[in-house]
RNA sequence: GGAAGUAUAGCUCAGCUGGGAUGAGCGUUCGCCUCACACGCGAGAGGUCAUGGGUUCGAGCCCCAUUACUUCCACCA
C-alpha cells in the first residue's frame, strides 16, 4: 500500500502476477470435503488441435464466473479442465502435415503414425489450455484430464462392453455416410447439408419389350442428381397406383452402358407428383433406395472406392473420379439418345462437417448404438423439469432430435482414437467383445486375435466425460463426491453431438442425469454479424484483446447483454468501454486507499466488529462488515441501503444465471451510485479538518468498494484481487472471501428515500443552471420552499451538498416564498421548490420559455394519470397498489403543476 | 417440407411472471482539465417497441395472421 498507484489501471503486469498466484496457493483446487457442498462444472473439452477463439473465451468465462461465485458462496467448487483427442479433426491435421513432409499415414504405418499423433499431443495439446489461463480461468489444473488418458479409455471400453452385452451395440452392414476425403464413416450428426447448384438429368431407360429386347420407342423417363450412380442401379420404381404406369408392372427396363435388364418395382415410397414418379433405384449409395432394395430384395451393387473413385462393377468407368464419371456418363447417354434434357437444379448435399468435401452414401460394415431406447428416459428428464435447459426453446430442439433419432454409427476408419475393444480368430472368425485382449479365442482356442481396425467416434468418449474425469467406472470418492455435476455451459452448436449424449449416457452408466442445469450461449460474430471462421480471415484473437485491453475487460465485454442462446457481435468499442469502467474502478479505489492513508497518519482506523454469516452452502465463511457504525450519516445509510438491495438482486440473477443483467447491476451500481454520487457526497467530510463524520466516512467507502469487489469479482476477476490486497491485508484473496449476503442492519428505507429526494433536488438545479446558461464558476444562493416539515428537515441536513453537487453559496431552507425575488429562476421538483435569485445574469424570456416547456410536460403527464383514474373499469379492475401509486403521481404532479404554473404568472405571463 | 429465433434510440443490444420506454454502451449536441478518473464530470437531443387484428381496466411483453432477416432439422429421387 506504500507505493503510489498508477493513475490508469494496467493490466498486464497484474494478471500474470496473480495468476501465479492463484495457482501456487492452490485456490483452484478442489479436494472432497463431506463437511461442504460440492458445485461442479465440467469443462467442454476443447480439441487439442485447437486454438482459442472467441467462442472458448465467452464459453470459459461464463464457466468461471459460475465457479467463483459458487466458490465464494462456500460451495467447495471444481471446475474439471481437460481437452479431448478429437479424433478425426487430429488424424486430418497430421495427415496434412505427413503429406508436406512427402509421405502417408499408410507408408508409416499405424504404430508410428500413432506415435506421431501422441507427439502432436505432447506439442499441442497444452497450447490452449495455457491460453485458458490467461483468461483467468480458476479451473482444477491439477485435475486436468484427457480423453484418451488411461481412465478415460478405461470408461470407453467399458461403456462400450456393457452396452454390447445388452445388445445396445451391434455390428451391422447399413448404409453410411462415407466421407471420401477423410476415409472413414460418419454419423448421421456430423453431416452438414449445404444447398448447393447443380443439375437435374432427365434421363431415359428402354423399357423391355415382350420379345425381351429393349423397345426402342417405348422408355422410362425420370430425373436425378447423380447420373453416375446408374451404373449400380438394380431397379426401377414407380408407384402402385400411378395410373400412368399400370401397363408396365412386371415389366422391366434397360439399363444402359452396363447393359443390365433391371425390373420395375412398386413402391409406395415414390411420389407421383415429383417430376414424372418415376425413382431409379440404387440400394448400394442412396439410404431410401437401400430401403426399398431391401423390401423387394434387389442386389445391392457398390459402385465407388473409398476415395470415390468408379470401382470395377464400373466397367470402362473404373478409376475414374465420381465427378469426371458423371460427366463422361451424361455424354455417353447423350450420345445413345436417352438424355432427355439437362435442368438446373438447386438441392442439398450432404457434406462432412470437417473437411466439407459431398460425403457419399456407401454399404458398410460398421458399428452402431441402439438409441430408441436410451432417447427414451433422456425425453423424460427434461419433460419432468429435472434437467433444465436455458434458454426454454432448447427444449424444442431437443425433443425433436431424440424423438427422429437413428442408431449411431459409432465406428470410424481412423486410426487416432479409442480402438473399438473387440477381437476376431484368425482360426474361426469368431469375435469376441471384451475390454482385455481375449487369450485364446473360446470358439476354437486359436490363441491369435486380430483386434478390430476401426476407433470410435470422438463423441463417444466426450458423451461420458463428466463422470469419466472423475474416476468413473471406479467407485471413487471424487465421483461419488462430485458426481453428478451442476451446470453444463456450452455452445448450442453442439446440443446433438455431445449434451444429448452426455445426458443419455449419464442416465444408462450411472442412473444419474450429468447435470441439472445447461446453459446455452450463442455464438460470437463480428460487427458485421458473421460468423468468424478462418477462411473469412475475420476472426478476432481473445488473446490480442487481453493484450491490449486486459482479460478483465474482455470477460466483461463478453457477458454484458449477452442473453442465453442469442448471439452476439464483437465490437472493438465495447472492450474500451469495458476497459473504461475497470479504469473507474481503479480510480475510485485510488481516491479511497488515499483517504485512508491520510487519515491512517493522523490516528487509527476503528476496527469493523464483524457479525457471523451464514453461507448457504454451510460451508466457513469470512466474517461479513456487518456492524453499523453509531455516527454514520444519511448519505452512508443510503449507500449501504443501496449495496443492500444489490447484493440481493444480483445474487437472484445470479442464481438464475442471468450472468449480463447482474453484472450490468453491479456496473451500475459502482459507476452511478457509488462513484458519482456518494464519494462526491462524502467528499467535503474527509478534507473538513476536524469532521466528526469522517471516520465513518471512511468505514462507509471502504465496506461499500470491498463488498461490491467481491460481487464484481467472478466478472472480473484481476483487478477486483488486486484493490483487495491492497486495500486490507487481513484477508489472504477475494476469490477465497465469502460473497456479501443481504443483512437486515444495511437496511435503510428512509435515507434512503431522503437521499433520493436530495438527488432530485440538485439535479433539478442542475438542469436550471445549464439550461440558463450559468457558468459553473458563478455559485448562487438557494432557496429550498417546502410545506412539508419532514422534507423541510432533510434539506436543512444536507445544504452542504448543493455547495459540492450543485454549485450553491449560501442556502437557505423555508417553508414559504418570504423574501424571493420575483425575477428568481427556479427549479420545480417534487419535494420541492427551489429558487436562484439569477435576474441579473439569465436572460427571462428563457426563463419562461424553460417553465412552459415543463408545464406542457407536466400537463401531459396529469393528462395520463387523469386520464386512467377517470376510467372506472380501471378503478374497479386494477389492483388496489396499483391505483393508489396513479393517485400518488396525480398529487405529485398537480402539486408541481401548481408551482410552475404560480412562477410564470409571477413572471408576468 | 417442417421447426425455432430475431425485428425496441443513428449503431449494437438489455428489458424478469403484462402496469408510466427516467433502459445500457457507442455515436451525437452543449458546457466543463471541479484537488480519484478526459479511459473523466455535468446537462441534453434521439424510440407511434416490424405490420394488421385480438384478449385485457391496461400489451414491447399474451393470442392469431402478415412481412423481412437468421438458424436448425428433413431421404422428395
Amino acid at each position: 500500500m506504500k507505493q503510489e498507484l498508477e493513475k490508469t489501471y494496467q493490466p498486464k503486469e497484474i494478471e500474470e502476477r496473480l495468476y501465479q498466484k492463484w495457482l501456487e496457493k492452490k485456490y483452484f483446487h478442489a479436494e472432497p470435503d463431506p463437511d461442504k457442498k460440492p458445485f461442479t462444472i465440467v469443462m467442454p473439452p476443447p480439441n487439442i488441435t485447437g486454438q482459442l477463439h472467441m467462442g472458448h473465451a465467452l464459453d470459459n468465462t461464463m464457466q468461471d464466473i459460475l465457479t467463483r461465485f459458487k466458490r465464494m458462496q462456500g460451495y467447495n467448487a471444481l471446475w474439471q479442465p481437460g481437452t479431448d483427442h478429437a479424433s478425426i479433426a487430429t488424424e486430418a491435421k497430421i495427415v496434412e502435415k505427413l503429406k508436406e513432409e512427402g509421405t502417408s499415414k499408410e507408408e508409416l504405418g499405424r504404430e508410428a503414425f500413432l506415435e506421431r499423433a501422441w507427439e502432436w499431443k505432447r506439442e499441442y495439446g497444452d497450447r490452449i489450455t495455457s491460453q485458458l489461463k490467461k483468461l483467468g480461468s480458476s479451473c482444477d489444473w491439477d485435475r486436468e484430464r484427457f480423453t484418451m488418458d488411461e481412465g478415460c479409455s478405461e470408461a470407453v471400453k467399458d461403456v462400450f462392453v456393457k452396452l454390447y452385452r445388452k445388445g445396445w451395440i451391434y455390428k451391422g452392414s447399413r448404409i453410411v455416410n462415407w466421407c471420401p476425403v477423410c476415409q472413414t464413416s460418419i454419423s448421421d450428426a456430423e453431416v452438414e447439408h449445404v444447398e448447393q447448384a447443380g443439375h437435374f438429368w432427365h434421363i431415359k431407360y428402354p423399357i423391355i419389350g415382350e420379345d425381351g429386347k429393349p423397345s426402342e420407342t417405348e422408355f422410362l423417363e425420370f430425373a436425378t442428381t447423380r447420373p453416375e450412380t446408374m451404373l449400380g442401379d438394380t431397379a426401377v420404381a414407380i408407384h402402385p397406383d400411378d395410373e400412368r404406369y399400370q401397363h408396365l408392372k412386371g415389366k422391366s427396363v434397360w439399363l444402359p452402358i452396363v447393359n443390365r435388364v433391371i425390373p420395375i418395382v412398386e413402391d409406395t415410397y415414390v411420389d407421383r407428383e415429383f417430376g414424372t414418379g418415376v425413382v431409379k433405384i440404387t440400394p448400394g449409395h442412396d439410404p431410401n433406395d437401400f430401403e426399398v432394395g431391401k423390401r423387394h430384395h434387389l442386389p445391392e451393387i457398390t459402385i465407388l472406392n473409398d476415395d470415390a473413385t468408379i470401382n470395377e462393377n464400373g466397367g470402362k468407368y473404373a478409376g475414374l473420379d465420381r465427378y469426371e464419371a458423371r460427366k463422361q456418363i451424361v455424354e455417353e447417354l447423350k450420345e445413345l439418345g436417352l438424355l432427355v434434357r439437362i435442368e438446373d437444379y438447386s438441392h442439398n448435399v450432404g457434406t462432412c462437417y470437417r473437411c466439407h468435401n459431398t460425403i457419399e452414401p456407401l454399404i458398410k460394415q460398421q458399428w452402431f448404438v441402439k438409441m430408441e431406447e436410451m432417447a427414451k428416459p433422456a425425453i423424460q428428464a427434461v419433460e419432468q423439469g429435472r434437467l433444465r435447459l436455458i434458454p426454454e426453446r432448447m427444449d424444442k430442439i431437443y425433443y425433436n432430435w431424440l424423438n427422429n433419432i437413428r442408431d449411431w454409427c459409432i465406428s470410424r476408419q481412423l486410426w487416432w482414437g479409442h480402438r473399438i475393444p473387440a477381437y476376431y480368430c484368425e482360426a474361426c472368425g469368431e469375435m469376441v467383445v471384451s475390454k482385455e485382449r481375449p487369450e485364446a479365442c473360446p470358439k476354437c482356442g486359436h490363441t491369435h486375435l486380430k483386434q478390430d481396425p476401426d476407433t470410435l467416434d470422438t463423441w463417444f468418449s466426450s458423451a461420458l466425460w463428466p463422470f469419466s474425469t472423475l474416476g468413473w467406472p471406479e467407485d471413487t470418492e471424487d465421483f461419488r463426491y462430485f458426481y453428478p455435476t451442476d451446470v453444463l455451459v456450452t455452445g448450442y452448436d453442439i446440443i446433438f453431438f455431445w449434451v444429448i449424449r452426455m445426458v443419455f449416457s449419464g442416465l444408462e452408466q450411472t442412473g444419474e442425469l450429468p447435470f441439472h442445469t445447461v446453459m446455452f450461449h450463442g455464438l460470437i460474430r463480428d460487427s458485421q454479424g458473421r460468423k468468424m471462421s478462418k477462411s473469412l480471415g475475420n476472426g478476432i484473437d481473445p488473446l490480442e484483446v487481453v493484450e491490449k485491453y486486459g482479460a478483465d475487460a474482455l470477460r466483461l465485454t463478453l457477458i454484458t447483454g449477452n442473453a442465453p442462446g442469442n448471439d452476439m457481435r464483437f465490437y472493438w468499442e465495447r472492450v474500451e468501454n469495458s476497459r473504461n469502467f475497470a479504469n473507474k474502478v481503479w480510480n475510485a479505489s485510488r481516491f479511497i486507499m488515499m483517504n485512508l492513508e491520510a487519515a491512517k497518519e493522523n490516528r487509527p482506523l476503528e476496527e469493523q466488529q464483524p457479525a457471523d454469516g451464514q453461507s448457504p452452502a454451510g460451508g466457513q465463511v469470512q466474517p461479513e462488515p456487518t456492524q453499523v457504525q453509531p455516527e454514520l450519516t444519511q448519505a452512508d445509510k443510503w449507500i449501504l441501503s443501496k449495496l443492500n438491495e444489490l447484493i440481493r438482486d444480483v445474487t437472484d440473477n445470479m442464481e438464475s444465471f442471468e450472468l449480463g443483467v447482474a453484472v450490468q447491476k453491479v456496473y451500475d451500481f459502482i459507476w452511478e451510485e457509488f462513484c458519482d454520487w456518494y464519494i462526491e457526497m462524502v467528499k467535503p467530510r474527509l478534507y473538513g479538518e476536524n469532521d466528526q463524520t469522517k471516520s465513518a466516512a471512511l468505514w462507509t467507502l471502504k465496506t461499500v468498494l470491498i463488498t461490491s469487489l467481491k460481487l464484481l469479482h467472478p466478472y472480473m476477476p484481476f483487478i477486483t484481487e488486486e484493490i483487495f490486497l491492497r486495500l486490507q491485508s487481513e484477508e489472504e484473496s477475494i476469490m477465497i472471501s465469502s460473497w456479501p449476503v443481504w443483512n437486515e442492519a444495511w437496511s435503510f428505507p428512509e435515507d434512503e428515500a431522503a437521499v433520493e429526494t436530495i438527488k432530485e433536488a440538485v439535479k433539478g438545479i442542475r438542469t436550471v443552471r445549464t439550461d440558463l446558461n450559468v457558468p459553473p464558476s458563478r455559485k448562487t444562493t438557494v432557496v429550498v420552499v417546502s410545506e412539508e416539515e419532514g422534507t423541510r428537515a432533510i434539506f436543512e441536513n444536507s445544504k452542504v451538498f448543493f455547495a459540492t453537487l450543485a454549485h450553491a453559496g449560501e442556502v437557505q431552507v423555508q417553508s414559504d416564498k418570504a423574501g424571493i425575488g420575483e425575477d428568481a429562476v427556479s427549479a420545480v421538483v417534487p419535494s420541492a421548490t427551489i429558487y436562484m435569485p439569477l435576474a441579473e445574469l439569465v436572460d427571462l424570456e428563457k426563463e419562461r420559455e424553460r417553465l412552459k416547456k415543463e408545464q406542457e410536460r407536466l400537463a401531459g403527464e396529469l393528462k395520463r394519470v387523469n386520464g386512467m383514474l377517470a376510467n372506472e373499469r380501471f378503478l374497479s379492475k386494477a389492483p388496489e397498489s396499483k391505483i393508489q401509486e396513479e393517485q400518488e403521481k396525480r398529487a405529485k404532479y398537480t402539486a408541481m403543476m401548481e408551482q410552475v404554473t404560480e412562477r410564470l404568472k409571477a413572471m408576468g405571463e
